[in-house]
DNA sequence: CGGATGATGTCAATCGATTGCATTCGATCC
DNA sequence: GGATCGAATGCAATCGATTGACATCATCCG
């Protein structure tokens, strides 16, 4: 047997206290409290936390217009990028701000298959939330996000989409991997090679150009030996860094797209025989923890997690109140962990 | 400037067709669709599309009493177990029932100091959820978890709490210390020792007494050092590590309550200069993505993620249809993967 | 042919909170 | 003393969808 207790309504409370259902609603609420006399502000609040009385959202959503929540779009909870930059946004968007507005999130795993955001979109706005924030977007996306757009804010974090243009909050991939070139550079490397991530998303191919033209300008051979990776992950890291070890020519440094990749590289250097880091330098991508926990800690690239979410939460904020607000899209600088495995091996 | 649309309600969109509201909402429902005429009911969807209606799910909420959300509250949103559950409770909800019922997750992560859960129930509460999982309550949890239980049905996953009772859905975590107690044993190990979880966690107690008993029983030496790390976290792992290496009379398997703080084992072994896993044997817990990408993979206990998410989901399905459904808590055994660094060094 | 039956739809109440407007009442001002 | 003002509160419409009760109409049966 469950003890079902039927919850306490607006009017059962105002009965109980005889006093009209809008006075309740005014002295519980923050912004009209102040049409309340203190007294019965405190009679009311009293009595409602005595009698458990909750306000209902949904009924409150219906009435405004407005459901102070926020929903949020990730392709993957297993990312551990993601899922920082997503719980900071989480966290900023509660943190009490000017007036107790809290923003609730709603948080939907959307896969990596392109298309399903669609469906997680509309289910949303069926939700009325007050605005939407995508993580990792696909140029595939554009469209859906696009139409999206017309009835409440979109940001884009992590991954902005050139097709379209809106708010957005990304990592400056290019400079992430102008960063490990110049770090070569410093350390005397000559040949060098990349491990690439799919090059569909801009994030990769970002990284990509980033390394690339610091290599070119400075002179240092880049060897291109199927280096694009099939996925983001340890395994295809493997099978790339197999294809690169396997050349007669090698390089004497390698920056992987993500420290997934990374690793695959490692695996495959100590299969080979060769010691990591110094028979080759590796450097990774994201200060995950995997390169932290390594018997030996590798050299990685830091995503700027605080600065994409904190912009990210500013901008839905803004949104929020004022839908003609004129954002500013702004892409921050990753900065570069050495735990010394860049460096060059003494000839 | 941007484009702002104005939403159509069914009162537009029935004015636009000259039918009735009610006849819409039955026509575009899944269970009274067969009350309105098949012509008249095309007639309705076409232009429903067309007009691009989209339900305001907030007000159908307020008039049902019944949401289709469930609310999940996860603690660490970094547990790669607890996001594996999650995930499958999530996409098993959204399974395409007998009847097109969607059960849309609202997710929270609560961090692990507690106390915080009331809040998180509370904002659920209001926000009308059909019912709650708990993935990792703590016993703290208990009351708020009880108060919640009044309203809505509330189902424990991963850890279950003794304080009440609530349907759960979890690994025997004694049977899986077993399991890896006899493993030793199978491999004729006579000194060993845990490296154990905060025991203010039953999921580590129950590891540790499954352990300890297959242990006593079979006349195998259970060394008792410093065991149990303040967190089951790589580094806690590593500092319960080095106390173990640091007695004269050392193990020669141990047994770590998850994979990170096996981790933090196997990083205090090199740093001694002992070689992983030939010197001590180790086996961790949960199967993480972790174990598998090391060098050299590592035993270890898989969790029985599908099992327990399941039967969390049909707890929930059932509890939502039947409030007053006779459930059973269930327990899942885990599995050993042997991936060797659990033998012992020949002599 | 009258009335029962069933298939389709319409009407209007309802869910619970919010808010513009009206009202009340005491205090203040001329 | 009557008008005026402002503070505090009540009244009632409203948000958008759902659903029980009822109306309409064609059909069918005895």
């Amino acid at each position: 047997m469950v003890a079902t207790m039927k919850r306490v309504n607006m009017r059962a409370l105002a009965d109980s206290i005889g006093v009209d259902r809008a006075t309740i609603s005014r002295a519980l609420s923050t912004d009209k409290a102040h049409l309340v006399a203190p007294a019965t502000r405190d009679l009311i609040r009293a009595a409602a936390a005595a009698a458990g009385y909750r306000a209902d959202l949904m009924a409150a959503t219906l009435r405004r217009g407005r459901s102070d929540t926020v929903g949020i779009l990730v392709s993957d909870m297993m990312n551990e990028v993601l899922v920082r930059v997503m719980r900071e946004i989480v966290t900023d968007l509660n943190r009490d701000q000017t007036r107790g507005q809290e923003l609730t999130p709603l948080i939907a795993e959307t896969g990596d298959g392109s298309g399903h955001i669609g469906h997680f979109l509309r289910t949303f706005l069926s939700r009325r939330v007050d605005a939407i924030i995508c993580l990792s977007a696909t140029e595939d996306d554009a469209e859906a996000l696009q139409a999206a757009a017309r009835e409440v804010p979109v940001v884009l974090a992590v991954r902005s989409i050139s097709a379209i243009d809106l708010p957005s909050a990304t990592c400056d991939d290019g400079a992430g991997g102008a960063l490990v070139a110049r770090h070569f550079l410093a350390h005397h490397h000559r040949v060098v090679c990349q491990i690439q991530g799919p090059q569909t998303a801009t994030t990769f191919r970002n990284r990509a150009a980033g390394f690339s033209v610091v290599c070119r300008e400075a002179g240092v051979r880049e060897l291109s030996i199927g280096t694009s990776a099939r996925a983001a992950i340890s395994s295809e890291g493997r099978a790339v860094a197999e294809a690169i070890l396997a050349t007669p020519d090698r390089p004497t440094a390698v920056f992987a797209h993500n420290d997934s990749m990374a690793l695959g590289f490692i695996e495959a250097m100590r299969h080979q025989g060769l010691a990591y880091p110094d028979d080759i330098a590796i450097v990774g991508f994201n200060n995950t923890e995997l390169s932290r926990v390594l018997a030996r800690p590798m050299s990685t690239v830091e995503y700027p997690v605080a600065k994409v979410s904190g912009h990210a939460a500013d901008l839905v904020r803004a949104l929020i109140k004022n839908r003609e607000f004129s954002w500013e899209s702004k892409s921050f600088d990753p900065q570069l962990v050495d735990r010394g495995t860049g460096v060059k091996r003494p000839a």
